[in-house]
Parts: C-alpha cells; structure tokens; sequence
DNA sequence: GCAGACCGCTTGCAAAAGTTAGCGGGAGGG
DNA sequence: CCCTCCCGCTAACTTTTGCAAGCGGTCTGC
C-alpha cells in the first residue's frame, strides 16, 4: 500500500496559523469561530494533532478559505490539475449516476490503453493512480478549454440541460 | 456541541458501498485495499463511523475515484468545479482517436439524457447522491489565500468584520 | 457430511482526537 | 503598583477512532 497520503500536519498546521495571522484574529478567535477549543487549535497549529475532515473544514470555514487549500495543504487532496482531465470531469459532473461515471471511466481507460499500445509505447498507463496519471507527457497543463474563471456567471445553467 | 458541519455520515457510507460493488471488490478486499481492517470499512459504510481525512483518502485512492467525490459526499466539500465539462475534456484529450472519441461523447449525452429524464421523478438509481442542483460555486482552483470565500461564506457568517 | 475459504458483522481494547480547567505572561487603565 | 483582560500553551480528562480477535453464515470441493 502506497503509504504516499501521508498527512503533512506540519505544513498544514504553519499554513492555518498563516492564514490565521493574515486575517489578524486571535487563536482564541479562530477557534470559537470554527467551533473548535482554543488549546486543540493550537496543537493543530503546531502540528500535534491531526485534525479531522470535519474540524478541517471547520477550520477553512473559518478562515473564509476553501476547504480544498487545507486538504491540499494536508496533502489530503492533489493539488488541482485543470488540465482536460477526462477523468475528473467525468467525476465532476453532478448529473451522471455513479454507476454511469464508472462506466464511462472504464470506457475511456480502454481507449485510453488501446491508444498506447498501438502506439507501440512501453509507458505503463497505470490507470488507477491519482489523477494525475493523464497529464504525464501532455504538454499543455492549463486549464480547461474554456475560461474556468468566469463560471460565477454560469452558475446556475451550468451545463445546458440537454435538449 | 455546535451543530455546524454535520458530517453527512449516511450519504458517505452509502456511496462508498455503492461504489465497491460497483467495482465488484468485497468489503475484505476494498478495506485491505485501502489500508484499513474491514471490520472499520464495514462500520463506515453503515454510517457508525466517522472516518477521519487520512482514511478517506485512502479509501478514495483504493476505489480509484477522487478524493473530492468523497468528501463532497461527506458533506466536507462543496461541490467543486463548475466546469466539469466532460465534452471539453474528451475533445481535449490528444491519446483519443477521433473515433472513440465521438463513441465517448455520444454514451455520455446517452447518459445525461436517461439523467434528465430520472431527474423529475423518483430516481430509480442509488443516486441519491449528486446535489444536482444548483451550488455549482466553485471554489477556489488553488491554495489562495484569500478572496475565496464566496463559496461558503454564506454559512460562516457572523464572524467580525475584520476586513 | 465437513474442511476450508470467503463473506459481512459484533465485541472489547489501545491510541488517538478533542474537551474543560488552569498556568505564566504581556498590555493597558485605575 | 495592582487589577483586569486577552494572549498562547500545558495538563488531565472524556469521547471517538481504528484495530485484532472472533462469531455465524454461505459456497465449493472432498
């Protein structure tokens, strides 16, 4: 078992404390804010504890910052890549079922490796790792095709219901 | 005990179970899998058990979905990305042919349609899943510090004004 | 029938997480 | 000076996580 998930309380701790200090409030403050005890808080500052998913999320609440930035920090989660993941999009959208992500993650995995061996390549595709397996040899990492910033705006409609 | 961010422990159980048998594994070889003893897996996905962030993600990397899919399950992120444009990313991809790329596409509209049509009714899929609805914010793609608190702000009200 | 191997689940226990109570210390005001 | 308030931290506790051991049940082969 890759032991690779190791969580880096210690970053973690010095990233929530710098944020802390940028907003300017108290350690006190921060935890009555995030519902958390002063002297816990404290320790996950200094690295002594691990916190929870949930007292993390607390924690980025609290501190107006996502969420995803302290489990990235925690090296919980990988850092986002936006490039055209097929994968992570298909594991973003909120209207396919799972069954239906499953299948369409297995579908693209084969072609995916049908791909590779035709073209005669010796790079294992290791589908299952994180992620970031799709962006080894692509050159372009960016962000997805179409401004991912301005989606404020799309909200709602989001991806146009079909038609 | 403040009441504020519930982890939504049935939800989480839930799809973690719908997930495993979705990829065909037992509950001894996911818990195995991902590092933890069964007994622990099984509490989990009935929902006894809370597991912490270190444990989700190994969960998460032994069923080979991401991390996040879990945790907006669980009720610790908000649903991420608004552009998870599975179009885009297909069509992006440089390892498709044209081909499969368009046997890609065409299952994938297959699906959002069948999900359209389910949406008015009682979903007969497990799906209870995907909020589908609106919150599409999107949180902040990187660590930024701050300025990316729209997302969730709403919640995390009260707080001093510092700024 | 009965080993053996799997399945998922229940039961206690160690080790963490997370709490309340209290310490020493600096700033300000009387 | 002394009193008060807030700061961050230590200490001792309670609660929860997460695990090893063991249970009953099903299926397969002998």
């Amino acid at each position: 078992m890759s032991v690779v998930a190791k969580l880096d309380v210690r970053n973690l701790g010095d990233y929530i404390r710098e944020q802390r200090s940028a907003a300017q409030i108290s350690l006190r403050q921060l935890a009555s804010l995030a519902g958390v005890s002063n002297p816990y808080l404290s320790q996950i500052e200094r690295g002594l504890r691990k916190p929870s998913a949930e007292i993390l999320q607390q924690i980025a609440k609290a501190l107006r910052i996502s969420a995803e930035a302290l489990y990235v920090q925690a090296g919980i989660l990988e850092e986002r890549y936006g490039d055209s993941d097929v994968p992570a999009a298909i594991l973003g959208d909120a209207y396919l079922a799972e069954r239906q992500k499953q299948v369409l993650l297995e579908l693209y995995e084969a072609y995916r490796r049908e791909s590779e061996a035709k073209a005669g390549k010796t790079e294992p595709v290791d589908t299952k790792a994180s992620p970031s397996s799709t962006s080894r040899t692509r050159t372009a990492r960016r962000a997805s095709p179409r401004g991912a910033e301005a989606s404020d705006a799309a909200r709602a409609e989001g991806n146009t219901a079909t038609s």
